[in-house]
DNA sequence: CTCCAAAATTGATCTGGGTCAACCGGCTTT
DNA sequence: AAAGCCGGTTGACCCAGATCAATTTTGGAG
């Protein structure tokens, strides 16, 4: 999906009460500096499949995710896809070198986001090290997060990939809505395929196997854990 | 290879005329900083095989590699070994969250590093925000490079994921060195294997295939590009 | 130099996951 | 409610790369 339209509402909420105040970029700016970031950010919705921004595009805004799932993913000239992350509210989008985002990011649903012009964004860091230190902070457990990827897409089997993708979105869940065994999963089984370097037909056939035996259950929408320690030993971490 | 001596020399050296002072971290600190950091830092030698560092220890040093290779890698509990990366003169090691080394690292041949306590090299941090950016570029660049690998490692061909390699090892090599069609190969062909996701044998026959086909020359310690169009081309990015 | 061990190459064979193709709902459109 | 579509599932077959098994080459050590 290319160009769309892009709902923009006066900025009437408070970052004082934004959902992700507590996890954000923000989690680092007292009271003071918040009402000043307020008007930086203005709230910007996308729809389902929409692009945000893309590979190669010369980066003028940051995006920190507030609410639904995007995918940020590479293409290789003759079309293959490689999905290097989704994400989720709290996620901060944008950093980079050279000025140009260095992957493409779709939503997936209806997305909702808080958007950053790159210049003023950059004065406000400036002279607030205690922000810059909380973006680094940031990189690098997202860096942490595509190392343990990069183990998983060049060491492990497909059926360790599917189970360890299981786990690996579930806990990411929790940490935002509280634990569950009932796991949603808003991306296609495309998506799945690309972030885990399988095909569509491999992601499924694992999937009805592990419900075969009882480790899983699909229902619509996502999957639920009939047994996590199954599951857990499959991704055999 | 397990622990073994570390030489410790008297830090004679001066930051100024460093081989890296341009490159590295410390290419964000004026004269008068260079001076005070010097004294932060030692030199410290690793013999070849050596073991800096391992995956899940607690990180008390950071390292700002001088001279020779590294291999930094992640191991799963069955032995499987996934490089995720090469570090050369000027990479800095050793920022992580939660205090703990996400992956281990081994000299590949004699090494020469610059190490720093954790403690006083965060405080000496504390008050330059321009070291802080610069360590924040440095991971993002890192990041960008791991979602290349990502890339590579999840959708790419034996050939490709070869060819690649050689084309990214030369542009690195390039940037320390100057660039050359003669590509040294400091790494073993294992490690060459485990940092593609491929097998030490698949390795050995995609170079062979190469050499029959004239595309490169396999020479004592590395390869030459003998037609590097054809490499580009092979790796089609 | 000779001997030994580790690294690399080469060959033969096997298989996990890809490819190709048919099919099956559930939604939307008319 | 028929038609069409899209996402997902399932089956049959295939192949790139893994595995297993010898060599061959390289690099020290004595």
């Amino acid at each position: 999906m290319k160009p769309s339209v892009v709902t923009i509402e006066p900025n009437w909420q408070l970052c004082s009460d934004c959902a992700v105040r507590g996890s954000a970029v923000c989690s680092s700016l007292d009271a003071v500096e918040l009402r000043e970031f307020e008007h930086l950010g203005r709230r910007v919705h996308f729809a389902s499949g929409e692009t945000v921004f893309s590979e190669e595009d010369i980066t003028t805004l940051f995006y920190n995710l507030l609410e639904g799932v995007m995918r940020l993913y590479k293409l290789l000239p003759d079309g293959r896809r490689q999905i290097v992350g989704f994400a989720l509210p709290g996620d901060f989008l944008g950093m980079n070198i050279l000025g140009r985002h260095n992957f493409s990011a779709d939503a997936i649903g209806a997305v909702t986001a808080c958007q950053f012009a790159k210049v003023p964004f950059g004065r406000f860091i400036e002279d607030r090290p205690h922000l810059l230190r909380r973006i680094n902070e940031l990189a690098i457990r997202e860096l942490s997060q595509a190392r343990d990827h990069m183990v998983l897409l060049g060491r492990r089997s497909a059926d360790e990939k599917v189970a360890a993708f299981l786990l690996g979105w579930r806990e990411r869940l929790a940490s935002l809505k509280g634990a569950s065994d009932t796991v949603p999963l808003p991306m296609s089984r495309q998506d799945i395929a690309d972030y885990l370097g399988l095909t569509i037909e491999t992601v499924s056939r694992t999937f009805t196997k592990l419900e075969r035996h009882g480790v899983i259950e699909i229902i619509h929408g996502g999957i639920s854990l009939l047994d996590p320690a199954k599951v857990e030993a499959l991704a055999a971490a």
